[in-house]
RNA sequence: GCGCUGUUAGCUCAAUCGGAUAGAGCAUCUGACUUCGGAUCAGAAGGUUAGAGGUUCGAGUCCUCUACGGCGCACCA
């Protein structure tokens, strides 16, 4: 348990006592400033106001009558009404103890898991995955991480775009070509140019329109031939997924695409029909709640086609009925933020009682702040983005590590390219939209995958110096400033993590790392490990423990370490 | 037109849902290498939080208005 999380009881216990009508919110935080104290609380200027009592004097009576734990230095008082508090040294060498021989390192798990399924990535067969891709493909999984970690049960599922209009078009121009062999290493580049061919046409002849229509209701009434076809385009696209998500470092527990609900959607339309939560207007059903908006939510076309929307209501379905989801949690772009308003006030009025969740991003902008296209106006390849990371990362271990052999440093340049990338993908509050330079997001100073792999890579180096072959376990002894820094931090990795979790922000998980990692250096810097024999042991402890820590949350924003660069 | 969302240091971003003197990195300048890995550290400089009102002990954060931007609004996903 972190310190903050034990001084919170205390607090609330007090709060509970005198205050019961008062949230039973956190009351506890890190001191901004370190001068005040370690932690503060402004629960006596809340209770004061809601009693109308002088909040100066509400906080003496906390600050006297409040328990602290053990080895805690008296309450002051500050300011307006604040509360402070500090922890001895003793009582935070054994909460050190305590972190040590906590397998989870602080992470307290919680009360009440939840069955949790999170639709992340869904890139669209017979498309290469682009710049588009990679925060709803990066964030989703290190959501899934998070919250498995912290006891969820979670199912990630990544819904394909494998059963839309496209597919008309495409076979439109594929079958006029004869049906050719699709190469397994050109797959993307073959069916992209077919899609291309066959969208030119469509548009530019009502004939050729109507006929890739035709053929994507041949397909959707299962002749064989086009199926065939379809499923080809469908394995050579996960082909290329594959590679994708096996250089990311991600996995899916089910690749259930849209396709799979096809069968399910002529029922989905006809229900809500019934229950008069959709009427027919213009030829095609819609759904309408004003308070969303004036225009109707669209679930099935007037030619009689069915639309997203409606895939994505069988799939609650499914997700609810067949998987038990408690939760489902969506990441996708912001542009999608009233699709998924729609899409819930629509599912909550058919009786579903799952808790729905849009988990939105902004868009990568380029350096003119518009969003970023490779340079002949294209959508970004993500592999181009993988390779030119793993380029960029490669060209700096040259330089910095001319020893190693080529397949070293093929490995290494692998791994800090992609793990720059997703760390740089994940640093910005994900609300907002970000410009993406190759400069800051291969840059290895500041808060940078990096760096903080660097500060990582430190400790392991110390720990095979010392002739180490298990985790340090030595008691340990706060003996300079540094440390006693190093060592708080380290106790606040928990509520990072929780933090982190509950926000579905895992940008708060790259601030607290990057924070540890800086404290880390200013550690090494000041206190001596090896040479001082009187504190190596308790030393070894706090290093070993960093990297634990640095491991742990590295790996919980999907990045994996290395033990030297 | 309606709705969502944003504007913080020259640039890129933080600020733990209203808390104390708004913090980092990059860039600029100055220091520390007989190093437990310098991919590091220490320091300087940089701000009317777009603007104006309001709410209260207290506002970057909440409410109103204004300016400027991004995005979305029936048969694509």
């Amino acid at each position: 348990m972190s310190l903050r999380a034990e001084l919170e009881q205390c607090v609330s216990a007090w709060a509970a006592q005198h205050f019961p009508d008062l949230p039973a919110e956190p009351w506890v935080r890190p001191c901004t400033d370190e001068r005040h104290g370690h932690f503060q609380t402004h629960l006596a200027m809340v209770a004061a106001k809601a009693t109308r009592q002088n909040p100066r004097e509400m906080a003496e009576r906390l600050a006297r009558e409040c328990e602290l734990p053990k080895g805690w230095e008296k309450a002051t008082v500050a300011g307006a009404g604040f509360v402070n508090f500090r922890v001895g040294p003793e009582a935070l060498g054994q909460a050190i103890d305590a972190l040590r021989q906590d397998p989870n390192l602080g992470i307290i798990p919680v009360k009440r898991p939840e069955t949790i399924v999170i639709d992340f990535s869904s890139p669209n067969i017979a498309k290469a995955m682009h710049v588009g891709h990679i925060r709803s493909t990066v964030l989703g999984d290190s959501l899934a991480r998070l919250l498995r970690r912290l006891g969820h049960q979670i199912t990630r599922i990544n819904h394909l775009g494998d059963w839309g209009t496209q597919f008309g078009k495409l076979l439109l121009a594929y079958r006029a070509a004869g049906r050719p062999p699709i190469e397994p290493d050109h797959a993307i580049d073959q069916l992209e140019e077919f899609y291309k061919k066959g969208h030119q046409e469509a548009e530019s002849d009502p004939a050729k329109m109507a006929q890739a229509r035709a053929e994507l209701a041949a397909l959707q009434d299962g002749d064989p031939e086009r199926l065939k076809d379809w499923r080809l385009f469908c394995e050579r696209s996960a082909e290329h997924f594959r590679r994708i998500y096996e250089r990311l470092g991600i996995r899916f527990d089910s690749i259930r695409g849209e396709s799979a609900y096809h069968e399910d959607l002529p029922r989905v339309v006809q229900t809500l029909l019934d229950r008069k939560i959709a009427e027919t207007s213009q030829g095609a059903v819609v759904v309408r709640n004003p308070s969303i908006a004036e225009e109707p939510y669209l679930i099935r076309k007037s030619d009689g086609a069915f639309l997203y929307a409606t895939t994505d209501l069988a799939a609650i379905q499914y997700r609810t009925e067949e998987l038990k989801a408690d939760r489902i949690i969506y990441v996708t772009d912001a542009r999608q933020q009233l699709h998924f308003r729609w899409l819930f006030d629509t599912s909550k009025r058919w009786g579903v009682k799952t808790e729905l969740e849009h988990v939105w991003f902004g868009t990568i902008l380029g350096p003119d702040r518009k969003p970023l296209k490779s340079r002949d106006g294209t959508p970004l390849k993500l592999v181009d983005l993988l390779n030119e990371a793993h380029e960029r990362a490669a060209a700096i271990l040259t330089s910095k590590r001319p020893d190693l052999t080529p397949e070293d440093l093929g490995a290494k340049a692998e791994l800090l390219g992609i793990a720059s990338l997703k760390y740089a993908d994940q640093l910005p509050n994900r609300n907002l939209d970000y410009v993406f330079t190759w400069e800051k997001l291969l840059a290895f100073d500041g808060n940078t995958a990096p760096y903080i792999l660097n500060a990582y890579v430190r400790t392991r180096s110390i720990l095979r110096k010392a002739g180490l072959n298990q985790r340090p376990s030595a008691p340990v002894k706060i003996a300079q400033p540094e440390e006693e820094v190093l060592a708080r931090l380290l106790l606040r990795f928990g509520d990072a993590v929780e933090l982190a979790a509950a926000d579905r922000k895992p940008h708060h998980l790259c601030g607290y790392l990057y924070d540890l990692a800086g404290q880390y250096h200013r550690f090494f810097e000041a206190c001596p490990v090896l040479q001082l024999p009187a504190l190596r042991d308790s030393r070894l402890t706090l290093v070993g423990l960093t990297g634990d820590v640095l491991r742990e949350g590295l790996s919980l924003l999907g990045i994996p370490t290395l033990e030297e660069m």
